[in-house]
DNA sequence: CATCGAGA
DNA sequence: TCTCGATGG
């Protein structure tokens, strides 16, 4: 799940405000996977259709992008495409690591133990081809840019940000940073009242921005040391890190080393300069289209209530919203470019 | 995640 | 008007 690095990095809550006027490439796996963990009832299943189709992730994409469309953010939807080869193991990792949540999820429901059941539902999300073509049909309907990334979303993302044809990446992952975005913005698509896991207390949860320039400068490291440091504590490429190597000390090793990784190759069964050539020069493209456009209201209607039994009534009502939410983008993209002759 | 409505 | 718990699909 991204690298291990949050403690090291300086960031700051901001209000979903501050990006008014703004575009953001969101990473669009990563919301997708937020929303299907957290959008489920309290037993942990997940919102389906009549059918037994998941539409979490439909109800949480729909419903958080109108009302980014209306804080006046511009989102972009980055998908990934097709992973690289080392991020195999990472892969397969992941993939135990939700089979055994799966067999503790059933077991909790025997037990009538809904808290633990939800937990563990939540770590049992799988994400398949069905649910992410869904996502972009949806997104499409709703006039929402979506990128395909030849590789990794977040390099893709991250370009667009370097490239300045979007204020920033967004993802809940720092991967981003390590790619080169000159901002991250975090928190994007879970923004407002989250439990905390364990206590049954709530708090409030606020965008966070994260400048990869103070980021640099605080830790008094350029990129490719901050990406040696990440290598070390380990990154979805190689995780786990070096054994017996947490931030802090990865953080003196490589201020000091002229060449970290060297020493920590032969201990390494992964390619470790790799990894840091591909975080340099990741594959990313130049063929995509910001363009926000009216909704397909009937479509969506077609799409989401008589498809996948979403209520005609929100649906209506969100449509509305969001279409007064893009005529108000292009009225203020119109004035914006007025000023500036 | 979001919305909605009951009850303070 | 606000908070909270249930519900949405």
């Amino acid at each position: 799940m991204g690298v291990p690095i949050g403690e090291l990095i300086p960031k700051k809550e901001i209000e979903l405000e501050n990006l008014y006027g703004k575009k953001v490439a969101i990473d669009a796996l990563n919301a997708i996977y937020q929303f299907l963990s957290t959008i489920r009832q309290r037993d942990g299943t997940p919102l389906m259709d009549s059918k037994g189709r998941i539409t979490s992730h439909l109800s949480g994409l729909f419903y958080r992008t109108i009302n980014l469309m209306e804080a006046g953010i511009k989102p972009a939807y980055v998908f990934d495409g097709k992973p690289p080869e080392f991020k195999k193991k990472e892969l397969e990792k992941r993939k135990e690591a939700r089979e055994e949540a799966e067999v503790k999820w059933r077991e909790a429901l025997a037990r009538g133990d809904m808290e633990e059941a939800r937990k563990y539902a939540q770590r049992a999300t799988r994400v398949n081809e069905m649910l992410i073509e869904d996502a972009k049909k949806l997104l499409e309907l709703m006039g929402i840019p979506v990128v395909q990334a030849p590789s990794e979303g977040e390099a893709q993302a991250a370009y667009m940000a370097s490239k300045g044809h979007v204020y920033a990446s967004a993802s809940q992952d720092y991967d981003s940073l390590l790619f080169g975005a000159p901002r991250l913005v975090r928190n994007l698509t879970m923004t407002g009242k989250r439990k905390l896991p364990g206590k049954n207390v709530y708090v409030e949860v606020k965008p966070e921005l994260v400048v990869l320039d103070e980021v640099l400068s605080s830790l008094k490291l350029t990129r490719e040391k901050l990406i040696e440091l990440a290598i070390l504590v380990g990154t979805d490429y190689n995780p786990g890190g070096i054994k017996g190597i947490g931030p802090k000390k990865a953080l003196e090793i490589v201020r000091h080393s002229k060449d970290p990784l060297a020493k920590f190759q032969k201990q390494s069964e992964v390619d470790l300069y790799a990894i840091k050539e591909f975080f340099l020069n990741p594959p990313v493209t130049d063929e995509y289209k910001l363009q926000w456009k009216e909704p397909d209201e009937e479509g969506i209607l077609k799409f989401l209530c008589d498809e996948h039994d979403f209520s005609e009534e929100r649906v209506k009502n969100g449509l509305e919203r969001l279409r007064k939410a893009v005529k108000a983008g292009r009225q203020s993209t119109l004035e914006s470019w007025f000023m500036k002759r």
